[in-house]
RNA sequence: GGCGCUAUCGUCUAGGGGACUAGGACGGGGCCCUCUCAAGGCCCAAACACGGGUUCGAAUCCCGUUAGCGCUACCA
């Protein structure tokens, strides 16, 4: 038996979106299941939208993924010689026809029809054009298309997501394959091309089932076998709506920039329309590839959930060394302009099991870099209107006593004995002594331990923060 | 309008005739741990769209209804 052999085939006509992405993993999921080949096919045959910052973008986005091709990238527009014969091939055979019928006409039949309410199809007119009568009108300069002649037989095959399904050739219009600039249309190329690469096994979306009918068609009267079909479902946005720009980040790049690590994005992407079956959730690359099948995808459409992404994230992110976050961590800083004057080591380390992603570690180190930065949230905010003067009082009595504390005893330790002296000393609960710090240092009420917090941000700044905290941390409007 | 696809907790899903008192995960709520925050552990609430069949028995098979989505170009 042969290996299968799949294709990616984005159209460079904008940036790797998730969905596209998804497409991908699971092809080459399903190649290195198999042992198949896994190819990657540039769709340009638009000129109008194609570009090759797209094209650019696409591929840097599959290969942040991980997400490896062994053949390709191919590019469609190269093939147009052969989609052109193809479609003459097909002319000849008396299984296409020429059409002269203008785009105006087209359009305005059309129009008609859905002003009728009722469905529109090709009336093909040009069908039964004598032979001698398109031979003129060719040599007279006139443009035309090529048509296939869809028959009304019935087209079935076996999805491989989605099980058997039909279509009604009479549903069915007699469809362009070739335009009148000679480049093929869409539905021709893909064909002439997945039989070019000797495709087996075509996955993709979900919204190329109505193709999937004609381009059978088309494989039969080429001559060939049509491969596996195998369509899977699409994304969609919280509002159960086609995941589009509306919906917030919907490109690859956008995760990316959000400090999202590739093992979480394709873990997570992975899971969403497919399930390994078992109670699984983390998934290492080679148990996603010894796992997944084409069976265990999903027939419905899923909802993005960025929240559930988040948290794959985190998961992914408290398994990393300290060391491998150091560089993106240092790049999200810059990029926000911070100083980085230190060793941002101990910081990271120390902000991040409290982190999701990257950008979020990033605006912790920052803080503690210069706790000034520290902004209200929610929370912090809440804590400070529900202590009333209490918030202020317990913390110049936190700060006076830490002033006690010299510059070669600031550690974690000496630090928590002081803090702890101040609640007994003024019969307060630790609580009541150590949030105000933290809310003070942080603006958050979430933070690593309070006394290793101290220690991480170092004395000199921690005392000057604490200082001015009560005039600094006015309750904001704007706080999340 | 026509054609097609789909339908299990709010979300991602397990389930493919009896093992279902419908399981797991995210999110939500609670408890434990902690003289402070998380993490972690434990617990709770939360779903088979509706109506008909088939069957001794249906989340699972069939039909219909409803709803959502996709396609309906000389776009891909």
């Amino acid at each position: 038996m042969t290996k299968p052999r799949v294709r990616f085939a984005p159209s460079p006509t904008g940036y790797l979106h998730v969905g596209g992405a998804r497409t991908a993993l699971f092809n080459w999921l399903y190649a290195r299941h198999t042992g198949g080949t896994h190819v990657l096919r540039i769709e340009d045959t638009d000129r109008e939208r194609s570009t090759e910052e797209h094209t650019r973008v696409i591929l840097d986005g599959l290969r942040w993924l991980g997400i490896e091709w062994d053949e390709g990238p191919y590019f469609q527009g190269a093939n147009a010689t052969q989609h052109q014969s193809d479609a003459e091939r097909l002319l000849r055979e008396g299984k296409a026809y020429r059409c002269f019928c203008t785009r105006e006409e087209l359009d305005a039949q059309r129009a008609r029809a859905e002003a009728a309410g009722v469905g529109y199809r090709y009336d093909r007119r040009c069908l039964n054009l004598p032979p001698a009568e398109v031979e003129q009108r060719l040599r007279g300069g006139e443009p035309s298309t090529i048509r296939f002649i869809m028959g009304d037989q019935e087209i079935a095959w076996d999805d491989a997501v989605h099980g058997r399904i039909s279509f009604q050739g009479r549903d069915l219009d007699d469809f362009v394959i070739l335009r009148s600039d000679n480049s093929a249309i869409y539905n021709l190329a893909v064909v002439s091309d997945d039989i070019a690469m000797r495709i087996t096994h075509v996955i993709r979306g979900d919204d190329h089932i109505s193709n999937t009918p004609k381009q059978i068609a088309l494989y039969r009267a080429l001559g060939h076998e049509p491969p596996v079909f195998g369509h899977v479902p699409m994304i969609l946005g919280p509002d159960g709506k086609k995941l589009s720009k509306r919906h917030g980040a919907t490109a690859v790049g956008d995760y990316q920039n959000e400090g999202i690590l590739p093992a979480a994005m394709r873990n997570f992407l992975a899971l969403l329309g497919w399930s390994p079956g078992e109670d699984r959730e983390i998934l290492p690359e080679d148990e996603m590839i010894r796992l997944f099948s084409l069976e265990g995808i999903q027939k419905k459409p899923a909802v993005f959930d960025t929240t559930k992404l988040e948290w794959m994230n985190g998961q992914y992110l408290s398994l990393l060394p300290v060391e491998a976050l150091l560089e993106p961590v240092l790049r999200e800083l810059g990029r926000m302009n911070v100083v980085v004057g230190r060793d941002i080591r101990p910081l990271v380390k120390s902000v991040v099991a409290r982190s999701r992603t990257i950008l979020h570690v990033a605006e912790q180190v920052a803080v503690r870099l210069d706790p000034n930065r520290a902004k209200l949230d929610s929370k912090g905010e809440a804590l400070r209107l529900k202590m009333g003067p209490v918030f202020d009082e317990n913390l110049s009595r936190a700060q006076r006593a830490l002033e006690y504390i010299p510059p070669a005893e600031w550690t974690p330790d000496h630090i928590l004995t002081t803090l702890k002296a101040v609640a007994e000393e003024n019969h307060l609960k630790l609580g009541d002594v150590m949030q105000p710090v933290r809310v003070a240092l942080t603006g958050s009420t979430v933070s690593e331990p309070v006394n290793e917090l101290l220690y991480v941000v170092g004395r000199e700044s921690s005392m000057k923060t604490l200082k001015t905290a009560p005039h600094r941390l006015q309750p904001s409007s704007n706080s999340k």
